[in-house]
DNA sequence: ATGTATGCAAAACATTTGCACCTGG
DNA sequence: CCAGGTGCAAATGTTTTGCATACAT
C-alpha cells in the first residue's frame, strides 16, 4: 500500500492523492508518461470530481517528496512518471510520443568522468534520445 | 559577414536580426546560452528599439533556416545558441546557469546504438549533466 | 476542532499572433 | 513600390496562487 509513501511525505492521505498516484501506477509503464493535463482528464472521465490547479499541487509536492520525476522533453508540457527508484533515460518517439526507457552503463560511467573532470559536482542528468519509432516508421504519414 | 547567412535563409537582412545575430556571435561562448528575453534586456540596454516579440519571432526563424538551437534545460524559459556546425552536449550548473559544453564519441556511438536496437530512427538527442561548478562549489552559500 | 487540502477563479509566465505601420531591395 | 518585417497589444497555453470551503486526523 502506498499510502504509506505519502503519510512518510508529511502529506494527508486523500483522495486526489490516492487517485493521482493509482493513475501514475496504473497507465505509466511503457505508453507515454503522462502531462498534469492527461491526469486531470483521466479523473474526470472516471467521474472524479477534481481541479486541474490540484493535479499540479499534488505532482509538484509528489516531486518534492521524491515520489515522481518530472521531465521537460520538447513540447510545452511537462510529464511525469513515478521514481521507482531505478535511474534510467528515454528514448522519445517524435511523432506518437512513445516513450521507451533504457539505462547504459557505459554511459553513466561516462558522464561521471565528464562531469569530474569539468570541476562539476553532479546532481543529476538528462538523456533524451528523438527518433522515429517502429511502427511509425511502418505507418507511413500520419500526423 | 553573415549577413550572407541570412540572405542564404530567405530572411532580408535587417537591423534587428542583424543585432541577434550579433548578440549570439559575442556573448554566447563559454558563458551562458542566452534566453530571449536576454537578448531583449541586452537590445534594449544598448539603446536598440525592439520588441520582444521580434526577438521571438526573429529566433524561431532562425531556429528554422539552422542558424540557431533552441534548448529547453529545467527552468521555464528556453535558451539559445548559435548553430556552429559542431554538435555537443551541455552541462549546467544548477546554482549559477554556467554551461559547458562537450563531447564524448563514446557516448555518440551508444546512442546510436540504443536507437537502432530499440527500433528507433534517431532524429536528434539531447545530454544534459546538471550539476555544481568549481566556483559556485568553493564559495560556499550563494543563491 | 483545527490545520491542511481542495476547487474555482484569477494571476503569472513564456510564447505566439493580429494588425497597422515601417523598411529593405 | 511592395512584399516582407516590425512594434505593440491582445491572445494563447501552461503552471501557479489567493481564498473561502471541505476534509482527514
Amino acid at each position: 500500500m502506498e499510502s504509506q509513501d505519502l503519510k512518510k511525505a508529511g502529506l494527508k492521505v486523500t483522495l486526489p492523492r490516492m487517485k493521482i498516484l493509482e493513475i501514475l501506477e496504473t497507465s505509466n509503464a511503457d505508453t507515454h508518461h503522462l502531462t498534469a493535463e492527461d491526469i486531470y482528464r483521466i479523473l474526470l472521465d472516471s467521474g472524479e470530481e477534481i481541479g486541474l490547479a490540484t493535479v499540479y499541487r499534488v505532482l509538484t509536492q509528489f516531486e518534492a517528496a521524491g515520489l515522481v520525476i518530472r521531465h521537460h522533453f520538447e513540447g510545452g508540457q511537462a510529464v511525469f512518471e513515478l521514481d521507482r527508484g531505478r535511474h534510467h533515460d528515454h528514448l522519445v518517439c517524435v511523432k506518437c510520443s512513445r516513450i521507451v526507457e533504457f539505462v547504459d552503463d557505459t554511459i553513466e560511467r561516462k558522464q561521471k568522468e565528464i562531469a569530474s573532470s569539468a570541476g562539476f559536482k553532479m546532481t543529476d542528468h538528462a538523456l533524451i534520445i528523438y527518433g522515429v519509432c517502429g511502427n511509425c516508421e511502418s505507418s507511413i504519414e500520419r500526423r
